[in-house]
DNA sequence: TTGTACGCGTTATCAA
DNA sequence: TTGATAACGCGTACAA
């Protein structure tokens, strides 16, 4: 209703009739097909600029088989988060420097083809997609990849059977590493850990870090010290209350990641604990803002920007139907700063607990 | 070419087939019109689950003229920045409560509808547009706004004579009484100015508060003392090597937001300046990170996720063709934190310069 | 309740 | 170098 009720539509005919030339002309100095006088070319911007002709998308998707829309699409979980930023930052501007366009889709709940509904970025409005985490499942995917449709997967491997190619980081001895820097070097025992979203592929090998590192040190693993922060802010709060509520005796948390860290932290100091005096808490990705926080986190570093880029470069490689990588792992380092509590030890103030 | 490489698309008229219908009544289940009867509906369905059909929104955009998309879109500055994060979150939780999908387009450079090349985002993929700061020039505005697609304008006015909802905020009296803390409390007078990217409406009026602030105070305005800081970390940090290199002598820096001020504030404290000591800095918007960052940001408080939800409200109400608000406007609020040393006034340690 | 047939705006094929 | 015309896949009169 509304689409049509204004000045109608300018069309290809309109400018064709104004600039006294067929559709197909116009058709072609809007492509920049060379086969077309400098002299019409010249007339037929003139009219296209005259009536104000713009181009529609769905009509020339529709028309066109092989065609270039000049964007690719992001579909990740919500926003709201430094981690997600830097990535967005990494992916958008490699996109622009390789002159195409970046839409981005953040879904809350699941997106997945259903139905016959189709995911609100697809083949007609990008060239190519990367697609994170776990918001698209495993039917969506494989009618993507049927269609040969160009797909990159962030943080999370293929189906079983898809050589979707893939970009994803090393969580597990990351993990690992940190976990034992919190035993070895600052003294925690008692130390919990927070799961990132249900199902999420991170999350799962950050756990197995966590795990390995306790039982390697010959910790039991308490299913009271494992909770869920979600990697988001609201959670990590909610979970910090439950084990407050509990009296649990901790002395140290894995939040998952830092923008989890960052929310207990500030839940912890809301409750009137000293982070890392009376509780350590230590996050994952290295975030921008993290090394200015208050308590300065420890945590451990990701390329973000770096992955985001890879993603898109792989993605180009399909596009351009060139080799692509199947898989390519980032590394990720262990960064010491103060939340940990380690610059604290042997120091008569600090007491566990 | 890549396109319709694979498996052909599967269409209505495949699953009219298969289902022993015709195509008209496939479309009818499709879009849930109900004169169709229980037994031809789950027909249809199971031969869409066969196909794995997935309806061309090309073609459905083409096809009818009052069509719902399910999409709204915003277009936006480039993303990595923690205001520009709290804005989407407020405006993509919001649609989603409506049912509706955000798509994203951040442009670095200028988004314009120029030689009839459409915007990425468009009638075509979107039910509406919110626009945001300086990126879309007048012709674009005026030819969506002649075509009467939904659009909601933020942090900008629209151009003369088009009647565009916009949601703004007060910058003008906001940074007055931000200015005139760091001279009165703080007592500071040599007070330099980071303005925004060029041409941006926020900058321009957080501009006019500057200097009606000192010009109230009596301090002259002194052009040295006005740089720019494009709410952008790397320019806000050349812009203090800029100043340091010349040596100036400066007691206070409004960075123009807090991206800028904590950027600001970091390369300050790299060339070994101490904040508030040395030098004080604020900010504008209070994100959600300002009060935790060290010093914690003395700045304004601006309800982002509120704008963006009302943003997303005029727009439905567009879209609806309901009554809209031509304008709405927010009031900003001082936060006085750390970073603008008014704590350390009749402090002996404290030296101005 | 269902089917037929046309039109949406563009590109591409084929002739001129 | 140009023009006429047939697709592309879907919604929707209109007819049955």
């Amino acid at each position: 209703m509304i689409k049509n009720n204004g000045r109608s539509r300018v069309t290809v005919g309109d400018v064709a009739k104004q600039a006294g030339v067929s559709t197909a002309t116009v058709s072609r100095v809007l492509n920049k097909t060379n086969n077309v006088s400098p002299k019409t070319v010249a007339r037929v911007q003139k009219a296209i600029d005259e009536l104000g002709y713009v181009l529609d998308t769905a009509a020339q998707a529709l028309s066109s088989s092989s065609n270039r829309t000049g964007n690719i699409g992001i579909i990740m979980p919500v926003i709201n988060n430094s981690f997600l930023s830097t990535l967005l930052e990494g992916v958008n501007q490699y996109a622009n420097t390789c002159s195409y366009n970046l839409l981005t889709f953040a879904t809350i709940g699941q997106a997945s083809i259903q139905d016959g509904v189709p995911l609100p970025l697809n083949e007609n409005n990008t060239d190519g997609l990367i697609i994170f985490a776990d918001k698209i499942d495993d039917k969506t995917l494989t009618h993507l990849y049927q269609r040969q449709f160009p797909v990159v997967l962030l943080y999370r491997l293929p189906p079983q059977g898809l050589d979707i190619p893939s970009v994803l980081i090393e969580n597990k001895n990351g993990t690992r590493t940190l976990i034992e820097h919190l035993i070895k070097n600052c003294g925690h025992r008692r130390i919990a850990f927070m799961a990132g979203p249900a199902g999420n592929y991170d999350s799962y090998w950050r756990e197995q870090g966590y795990c390995e590192a306790l039982t390697a040190c010959d910790i039991p693993i308490d299913s009271q010290l494992m909770g869920v922060g979600a990697f988001h802010d609201w959670r990590a709060k909610e979970q910090i209350e439950e084990w407050l509520e509990k009296g649990l005796d901790i002395d140290a948390i894995f939040a998952g990641d830092d923008t989890a860290a960052m929310a207990a932290i500030i839940a912890l100091q809301q409750a009137g604990k000293r982070v890392p005096e009376d509780i350590a808490v230590v996050g994952f990705n290295n975030d921008i803002i993290s090394k200015y926080f208050n308590p300065p986190l420890t945590t451990v570093h990701v390329p973000t920007e770096e992955i985001g880029r890879t993603a898109v470069k792989q993605l180009f490689h399909l596009i351009n139907g060139e080799q692509t990588e199947a898989l390519t792992p980032f590394n990720t380092e262990l960064v010491v700063r103060q939340s940990c509590g380690c610059h604290l030890v042997n120091n008569p103030r600090w007491h566990p607990n």
